[in-house]
Order: C-alpha cells, then structure tokens, then sequence
DNA sequence: TAGGTAACCTAACGATAGTTAGGCAAATTT
DNA sequence: AAATTTGCCTAACTATCGTTAGGTTACCTA
C-alpha cells in the first residue's frame, strides 16, 4: 500500500507520545489529539492501551534480534561480528528513536505474561552478545573476564545513545558505532606505544 | 536522633515503591499500606507526592556532586581520579539502590523549575568527569577524540549496575568499581604484548 | 443502486488518582 | 493540671483515566 494504514499511524503517534512522556503519564486523548480525533475513535483501531506499548516493545525486539542472529549466522571473524552488531543496533535505534525509547524505558509496565516474553527476548539478545564475546576469547582477541558483566556494560553504552542522538546532529549513526566500538575494544587508556 | 523520622521514613518507603513501580504507577495509597497507615495521613509529614520524587533526586545528586568535587579537589594523578570518582560512584547507588534507581529514570517526571535545576546539576557532575579525562590527556594517560561522548559513555556503564547489582550477589561493590574501570579504560581487546 | 463497512462522533460509565476538611486521642510541653 | 502539638483517622471532593455504547456519515463493493 502507498500509505500507512491508519492502526500504523497510530503506532507510531503512541511511540513519539510514549518516548516524550513516558507510557503511564501519556493519555489515550492526548494520542488521539495528536492524530486529530477523538479518543474513543481509536479504539476503532486499537483493542487497548496496552496493545500499543506490547508492538512497539515486541517489534523493536524482533528487529534487534533478527539482526544479531544474522551477525552470528554470518562467518565473520569476532572483530567483524562484535562491529557489525554494534553498527546493527545503533542503526536500528537511531533510525526509530521514539520506538527505541519506549523499548528501553516503558517495557516495565508491559502486563504479564508478555512481560516475561519479553525479558526471554532480550536474554536472547544479550546472549547472542555473548556469543561474539566467546568467540573471540577463542580467537584470542578479546578478553573478558566475566563476560555476562562485559556484554551488559557494552550494551549500556550502546543504548546509552538514544538519550542524546539527534538525527539533525554532528555524528551519523555510522560514526557513533565506530566511536563505540574503538571505546569498547580499547577504552580511554593510551597505550604503551612501542 | 536515635531513629529516622517519620518523614525520613516516608522518604524511604516512597523510594522503595518509585522504584519498583515507577513514580507514575505508584500510588499514595499503597505508600501509605507499606507503612501501615492511611493516605491521608501522608500529608501529615509531606506537602505533596511531587516533593517525595524531588527529596529523593536531589539528595542522589547532592551526594553524588560532593563526590565528585571531593574527588577533583584531591591531588591525585588523572589514573586515581578517574579510579576514585567510579569507585564513590557506585558505592553511592549500591548504597542506596531505591533512591538512586529513581534518581536514574523517573527525574523526568519533575515539575518544571525543579527539573531544569536538576539537569543543571547533573551537568555539573558530568563535567566533574570531563575535566579528569582533560586532566588525563595532559598528562598523557588518557586519550578522548570526543569527551563529551566518552564521559556518556562511562556513566551509562557505572549508572547501568543499578539494573541487575545485587546486595546478597557475588560482586561487592568495591569488585564492581574495579570491573568497570578495568573496561573503560582498557576495553576488551587484547593488546599486543610484546 | 442497495448493502455493507470503515472511520469517526457524542455521551457517559466506573474506577482510581491526589488531596483536603475536620475530628479524635495520645503524647508532649508549659 | 492545662494547653498545645503530633499523628493518625474517616469521609469525601474533584479531576482524570481507559474504555464502551450507540449512532452518523462517507465511501467502497456487489
């Protein structure tokens, strides 16, 4: 189809009001303000509230998740996978901030059973983190002690992002995962240079 | 006083609540259960519900900006600064993990003026770390293309123990300080050794 | 052209929120 | 002992929330 159908254009006005405010202090009346109806209109559309914030966490995740299996499925060596997937998911974060935000803020107030859904997924996806990590244990170019506590560290800093980029700013998606990736791999330190 | 007041009881409960539900869903009717009274009578001791989420964001931020100045204020080399202000850092939130868990992601629901004194403050504090990897690249032990971006960075991975630190875990806080700066300034590459 | 459906509307329901008013009893102060 | 304060209570107010019921209009399809 040529346009987004209309549920679409809901969505997507519940991420950018859910990222701005956070999904317990949006309104169904201030979403439907925003698309120029009224509030019981959505429900046309829409089985609840919480559909909306059950989407736009469950969508996010499924893209991060496609995208890190496909790193890992890929026979890139560590150093490439551990790039690729940091260039992935800053890719897919910045190319949707609202929906990112809201999968990284709001997916607290998803209702069980879809909460611990949730949580699987994204055990998935840090695990598939982890993977690269091993891996390149095994090819003796990383090293990390404890890894579960390295790949959480890495992707605090990654998400870290959604908090300041702006798609109008100085860096492109691109050469933030680059900046991310050198400060991961090497750190502040100014290495002993011969 | 031997015992903490009612009020500083109050303040304690409502951290211990915002935390676990978010400010938005937690409501004053169940921070009154959890101390056995009615919700009226809250309002013996506070003004309003705001005032709770405004103790409990700036105490964090007083606490964690003395910190920081102490730490600057001391004369150690860059390496010892940036080892101490990590190590303050997380001996304050694990020290405190409700208040500084809704000190980290429910500031934003402060009612204006508060909240932009609040970002004022954590700017400052921000700029605490700025001036240690300034005070590193002089001396030579630091390096930071960007500085701004390197100290989001490091505080997205010190602020992201509050995630999964557990106080009856393995890692003691100390562990953890040590962990962290390990990765930020080394990252996790191998370095060549010879 | 008749029938159906999609997209909206107004009105309102029931629940729940923060907060206030006013009072009572125990503890503290004078 | 009298007076005041402290800490709680019950009751209720007002506002706002998500949601439903039922109706109207415009468009598409058979």
């Amino acid at each position: 189809m040529e346009y987004s159908s209309r549920k679409e254009q809901i969505f997507k006005a519940a991420a950018k009001l859910f990222r701005k405010k956070g999904y317990e202090a949006s309104t169904m009346r201030e979403l439907a303000k925003m698309l120029g109806i009224e509030a019981a209109s959505l429900y046309s559309h829409i089985k609840s509230k919480d559909e909306l914030l059950e989407t736009i966490c469950f969508r996010m995740a499924d893209e991060l998740l496609r995208a890190i299996d496909e790193v890992n499925d890929l026979y890139f060596n560590a150093e490439e996978k551990l790039a690729t997937a940091i260039k992935n998911h800053i890719k897919i974060i910045t190319g949707d901030m609202d929906s990112s935000t809201v999968f990284l803020r709001d997916w607290r107030r998803l209702q069980e059973p879809r909460k611990s859904d949730f949580i699987k997924l994204r055990n998935k996806y840090e695990f598939g983190f982890t993977q690269i990590l091993i891996n390149g244990e095994n090819e003796n170019v990383f090293k990390a002690h404890d890894k579960k506590f390295a790949v959480l560290t890495i992707l605090s800093a990654v998400n870290w992002v959604t908090e300041w980029y702006n798609p109008n700013g100085s860096m492109t998606p691109d050469e933030i995962s680059e900046h991310l990736y050198k400060f991961i791999t090497s750190g502040l330190e100014v290495k002993p240079v011969m």
